[in-house]
DNA sequence: CGTCTATTTGAATGTACTCAAAAGCGGTGG
DNA sequence: CCACCGCTTTTGAGTACATTCAAATAGACG
């Protein structure tokens, strides 16, 4: 099967930020290895080093570390168009305290960071784009925190299925509750709570 | 009195991540304005346009928000040597949610977009330095979401203090509080707690 | 000193959790 | 095709961590 599909993706997506010539194109696709994950696999797991970022260009993944209890704590879902990883493992070269699970078969175009540097150097542009990268990932950051300082657990539930309706019908409940920063039962009540002819709830 | 101080810790500042010739340095100091804000006093208030990003030379800025119920909610504060500024309303143009106050007398090193654009433009090198600056920023934010998800209040208290002790210090406890995610009576509380023989807490 | 705000203390309350178990759903193999 | 298994979601009862409200105490500033 014709596969550059991904490297299209990827292309179009740098190409909303910065404008490569042909040659330099040619580099940073050069730079990139094609890497599939099946659902329920691991991209990276706790104890490794993260030789690699990862941008998703179909499927899901999940990076989320496990606590002395067996608990799971969800960082981020990364979809379509947008990258994986974990940076500070990446780029001071310890281990990871992360799990990168696939949850649906997923397909990413991935760069270590040897190469990066490389990219750095012969395509100067690219400390923009990943300036940019990176301000938005802040800026959604910085929204999280707020909002996990100040509204409710329901709060939280009602404002991401308005916001990412899609979201919520490809993540498992239970995924979702423990991003949210509540646990799945918690989120289940909330459910039943607004299912009804939702009386209550407002306050 | 002589006064670039603030200058030369800024450079110095830049000089760690990048190397600008003297021309470029100058051309940067040029786009910067000095600025001090007085304790308790407002470098930017919720409603506004965030026309600046700002440098702390000196002193301690706090960004938070208060919400309809007239509770203040802390997305972080801003010791020297670190920015400070709403980048959602800096990049967008679009009014603040944030009040940025004060907590000393602080003397700050400003940049308007226009100016940083221009400083884009001229010495690409700076995308670069502000790269490097969002890469540690979201790192550390990667941090807090993370610990405000696994952990108790207690345990992020004992966290912060023993990872900045000179920050609680310097930091009113009711601030700290806040920033933690706890009301200040409940961090009285811990306070009383740990101040005690210790012998309960651990678990 | 007197005022203002920050911190401490206590009691009652609530939001969200734990533990336990039932019900639902999807896949797999007999 | 149905029966069984594993996993997710739902439900319920009891609980705990942290909050709210209220008031006393202590600190800071003029």
């Amino acid at each position: 099967m014709e596969d550059n599909e991904p490297f299209r993706l990827i292309l179009a997506n740098v190409a909303q930020h910065i404008s490569l010539t042909p040659a330099e194109a040619d580099c940073f696709t050069s730079l990139l290895r094609l890497k599939t994950i099946r659902k329920k696999t691991f991209l990276l797991t706790k104890g490794e080093v993260n030789h690699y970022q990862s941008f998703v260009t179909q499927g899901a993944l999940c990076t989320y570390q496990v606590d002395d209890k067996d608990k799971e704590h969800i960082l981020t879902f990364s979809l379509e168009n947008w990258w994986a990883g974990d940076l500070h493992s990446f780029l001071t070269k310890t281990p990871t305290p992360y799990f990168i699970e696939a949850l649906e078969d997923t397909v990413v175009l991935q760069i270590s960071a040897p190469k990066l540097e490389r990219l750095y150097e012969q395509v100067p542009q690219f400390n923009k784009f990943f300036r940019i990268m990176l301000q938005g990932a802040f800026i959604a950051q910085q929204e999280r925190i707020m909002q996990n300082l100040a509204a409710s657990a329901e709060e939280r539930y009602v404002a991401l299925i308005r916001k990412y309706p899609h979201f919520a019908q490809r993540i498992p409940q239970k995924k979702l509750a423990v991003y949210l920063g509540m646990t799945p039962q918690f989120l289940s009540m909330l459910r039943r709570k607004w299912a009804q002819p939702n009386a209550s709830s407002s306050s």
